[in-house]
DNA sequence: TTTCCACCGGAAAATGAGGTCC
DNA sequence: GGACCTCATTTTCCGGTGGAAA
């Protein structure tokens, strides 16, 4: 049996070596996604047009609603995020008032959670549960228009309330005011992905893109040039290679220009040299973070499943250990319920397990493919591993609940 | 050309645990 | 305390579906 005790000594020399071993790392969260910077290079034009558009607000006039579109860690929240605090500074400083909000509306989660959080925004207290939506927006809106205050909303990753919920909220907010209430109002949507337009009728699609910025990847060399910035901040002085930067530029650059997978590529490389112990990041603590960085994406999506998902998997995992490819999900189904009555007492639905199939197929860890066998055998689900097989392995293996099932 | 297999997957309902409101 | 709410998960129902066989 495997020994899963530390001893005490091994754990000395894990804290002796952060307090005496090398120093890397001088401020670790500059890395890290939610980090606003003080500068944002190569975004200068955007920064500008957002700006110029809030100063509507300030003027007391409806600002033209915003749409920004870009792939992700194109640095689209980084820079409302920066320009949104620098303005609510100056509001402050001349004494002016502007009702903030913020939300990431796939983060919150529903419509209702999305609606309690920009209520709290503006000081609002709703109840977690209990009311229906239309009375917790409500409420939202009444707070607006006895407050008699501007409002900035922003609505990040607005794509996943619209392609869940529909566009009444947003159509809501883009109609609150009228010849009585005459508040100025202006709505930022944020977005990776265009596809949520069909979704939104018409009038309410134009009202939100009155503006558009749309935020363009970033190139190797401006990478390279935004990690330089970073790296000072981030590290003491001397610690990172000048080759190990133009790495990481270069392999997060070629990967659709993603500045927040550099600074993970640049972060990790620091974490794995200190481990070692060394004192320097090279371009081999960097080459070893970037297979890293996918190891770790999949034993951890794996580890978070749930439990029937995790189970699948391992049914997965037992049948293609045993010789089968080309698995059909009638035949995974079996293995699952099976090895579900040990785990969990009973199975789920046949409805309920191609659901949580096409789960996994979606994270990237299994492929599901439709085929037909005719009239002999109709039309099924073919299953099989998309990611290597070991790191499943690895993953169940480590399962408290399901990891001793397998051997 | 039609039939039929073996499912697939969308939609709606059920469930159960949290809660508010009057 | 009863009516009503959200929310995540799950079940039930049932109309497709594509291609080999009839």
């Amino acid at each position: 049996m495997k020994d899963h005790f530390i001893s005490s000594s091994t754990l000395d020399e894990i804290f002796k070596r952060a307090i005496e071993g090398p120093k890397i790392f001088k401020n670790k969260s500059i890395l890290f996604h939610n980090y606003v910077p003080s500068r944002l290079p190569f975004r200068d034009n955007e920064i500008k047009k957002i700006a110029h558009l809030l100063t509507n607000l300030i003027k007391g006039y409806r600002g033209s609603n915003l749409f920004i579109y870009g792939k992700p860690g194109t640095g689209k929240t980084a820079v409302v995020k920066y320009v949104t605090k620098n303005f609510l500074n100056i509001v402050k400083k001349y004494r002016k008032k502007i009702n903030y909000v913020y939300v990431n509306c796939r983060l919150a989660g529903t419509e209702y959670r999305i609606i309690t959080s920009m209520a709290s925004d503006i000081g609002l207290t709703l109840p977690f549960t209990g009311l229906s939506t239309e009375e917790a927006l409500s409420r939202f809106i009444k707070k607006i228009i006895s407050d008699k205050i501007p409002l900035l909303v922003v609505l990040d990753e607005i794509d996943s309330l619209i392609t869940r919920y529909g566009d009444t909220l947003l159509y809501t907010l883009t109609r609150f005011t009228n010849e009585e209430v005459n508040i100025p109002y202006m709505i930022v949507g944020i977005s990776n992905n265009l596809t949520f337009k069909e979704y939104m009728d018409p009038r309410v699609l134009s009202s939100l893109s009155e503006d558009e910025v749309v935020f363009k990847p970033y190139k190797s060399d401006e990478l390279e040039i935004i990690i330089k910035e970073r790296v000072p901040l981030a590290f003491y002085p001397n610690v990172m290679e000048e080759e190990a930067i133009k790495l990481a530029a270069a392999l997060s650059g070629a990967e659709h220009g993603d500045a927040r997978k550099a600074l993970d590529l640049i972060r990790v490389a620091g974490e794995i040299a200190e481990v070692n112990g060394d004192n320097k990041i090279l371009v081999s603590h960097v080459q070893e973070a970037y297979s890293n960085i996918d190891k770790e994406r999949i034993v951890d999506a794996v580890s978070s499943l749930p439990l029937h998902s995790r189970i699948i998997l391992a049914s997965l995992l037992y049948t293609t250990q045993n010789g089968f490819s080309n698995i059909k999900s009638s035949l995974l189904y079996n293995k699952y319920s099976e090895l579900s009555k040990i785990v969990a007492g009973s199975p789920l639905s046949y409805r309920r397990f191609l659901g949580l199939l096409t789960e996994l197929s979606i994270l990237g860890l299994i492929n599901k493919k439709l085929e037909n066998y005719g009239r002999k055998g109709g039309r099924v689900s073919i299953v099989k591993f998309s990611v290597p097989i070991d790191l499943i392995k690895k993953a169940i293996e480590n399962d408290p609940f399901i990891g001793d099932l397998l051997k």
